[in-house]
DNA sequence: TCTAAACAATTAGAATAATAACTATTAGTT
DNA sequence: AACTAATAGTTATTATTCTAATTGTTTAGA
């Protein structure tokens, strides 16, 4: 069942990327979200007072901008962040992250360590090093 | 908006992962397909000498026999595959391609070749090496 | 052999994220 | 000041994939 295999880079990075996002949404699944709602929620607290907007979210996580506004108002209805309009800009909404998040983000980054810890552990310091600076360099490149 | 970095690894895979998805989408969609609907027909191309089931495809692809199903339905509407029970085993069912697909996988192949080299072109020849290595190491600990 | 377990595929219903069309606000230009 | 661009966010609709439950088939053990 092996196919000839034209691109193998493409096809490496695509089924890494699922398998560690199944992993990820596995571990955190236990909080009643998956994920990149957590990812999200860590960034949010990370940068809530630089008076982040839904457009930044957007930016950094690759959704689009209608996106983060369902994934939010998903956030909001369960009482784990709070938006406000900003008073110098009618059209932003400022994200800032209620007690009820900020209990679990330890917990979060907890497991996303562990993810993370799986895909390393198997290579070598300088492998470790080879493969960032890699990884930085084609993110440069496709952005 | 700089955030501290808990998990480089793991937030490239994922980042470079939706690019490459987005990109490859981008790529097919002038033929009506998405970039797994392409790479799902050009593997079922590969293959279908070797009569291979839907439970193949979700394996090969990291997907849930019932989104097989869902796919699968939807290409053979269109005209794409079909579908034959075996008489050997009534349980499962053989995919094959149609012409009208068949028309279109060497297109699907040179658009996903450029994704590809848009991934490669910037490393040496030593860096692909290295890291086509490491990406089969971390994908083999990771299934 | 018959019965239970495993297997392959399907369906219904939920979640996530996309596009396109839209409202409202702000910034820039004349 | 008034009009136009651009910006931020929302809504409705669509597509994809998931889980859980279900049907039917095959395999294996008592």
């Amino acid at each position: 069942m092996q196919s000839r295999e034209i691109t193998p880079y493409l096809d490496l990075f695509q089924i890494i990327g699922l398998k560690l996002k199944k992993r990820a949404d596995e571990s955190i699944k236990e909080q009643g979200l998956n994920a990149q709602q957590g990812k999200v929620i860590d960034y949010i607290y990370q940068n809530q007072n630089n008076h982040i907007i839904q457009k930044n979210l957007a930016d950094r996580f690759h959704l689009r901008g209608a996106s983060i506004t369902t994934m939010l108002q998903g956030l909001e209805q369960k009482g784990f962040i709070e938006r406000k309009i900003p008073a110098n800009n009618e059209r932003q909404k400022n994200i800032y992250v209620l007690p009820k998040a900020i209990e679990l983000i330890e917990e979060f980054q907890d497991s996303f360590r562990k993810v993370e810890e799986e895909i390393v552990q198997i290579l070598t310091e300088e492998e470790k090093q080879i493969l960032k600076e890699i990884l930085i360099k084609i993110n440069e490149r496709l952005s």
